[in-house]
DNA sequence: GTTTTGATTGTTATT
DNA sequence: AATAACAATCAAAAC
């Protein structure tokens, strides 16, 4: 299945993501992407990639896959051979589909939980991007109210770089 | 040697 | 509204 090279690929090829379009409806066949960003950070500062985001929050799991987190550990315990994660996929799909709302609600919550931090990461990472992208600020509210003259105190802390280990 | 793929479902994002 | 894409994982396969 080559064809289902996925916009990883499309990544390294170019910085955009050139979603084309899946073969017809072979949802779960293709991500990886994750690891080709790494890779994509390093070549950003080599080339002129750019458009990499380091910051970028990450879609929030579902609560298939705080399960599957769980799942995966215990999966493993079970089957210290399998190395495929294909196998841990389908067997907690299997068993997902087959706990009751009562056994997914913890997973649920959990999920819920970890949307919200998305929903504020991501608020705080597109305040990062406008900070980061505004070159000139247009002052143009000068004759209207401005009401943001109280304390715009901005917490910029986390620009720790990744530095190699070797 | 590095990159990609594989498999699951749910949720977010885009059209 | 609907569909596409992506979220983790880790080792083997592919290039």
């Amino acid at each position: 299945m080559k064809a289902t090279r996925s916009r990883a690929a499309a990544r390294k090829d170019n910085n955009k993501e050139t979603v084309k379009p899946v073969e017809n409806r072979i949802v779960g066949k293709r991500k990886a992407a994750l690891q080709a960003d790494k890779s994509n950070q390093k070549r950003a500062k080599n080339e002129t990639w750019a458009k990499k985001d380091p910051n970028k929050p990450k879609r929030p799991p579902t609560a298939f896959f705080v399960f599957l987190e769980e799942f995966r550990i215990i999966y493993k315990r079970e089957h210290p051979k399998v190395k495929a994660v294909s196998a841990v996929g389908k067997a907690g799909g299997e068993k997902w589909k087959s706990m009751s709302n009562a056994e997914k609600a913890p997973y649920e919550a959990k999920a819920a939980k970890r949307k919200s931090e998305y929903e504020k990461l991501m608020e705080a990472y597109k305040k990062k991007l406008e900070n980061t992208e505004d070159e000139e600020e247009a002052e143009s509210e000068t004759s209207k109210s401005q009401v943001n003259v109280k304390d715009d105190e901005e917490s910029e802390e986390d620009e720790e770089e990744d530095e190699d280990d070797d």
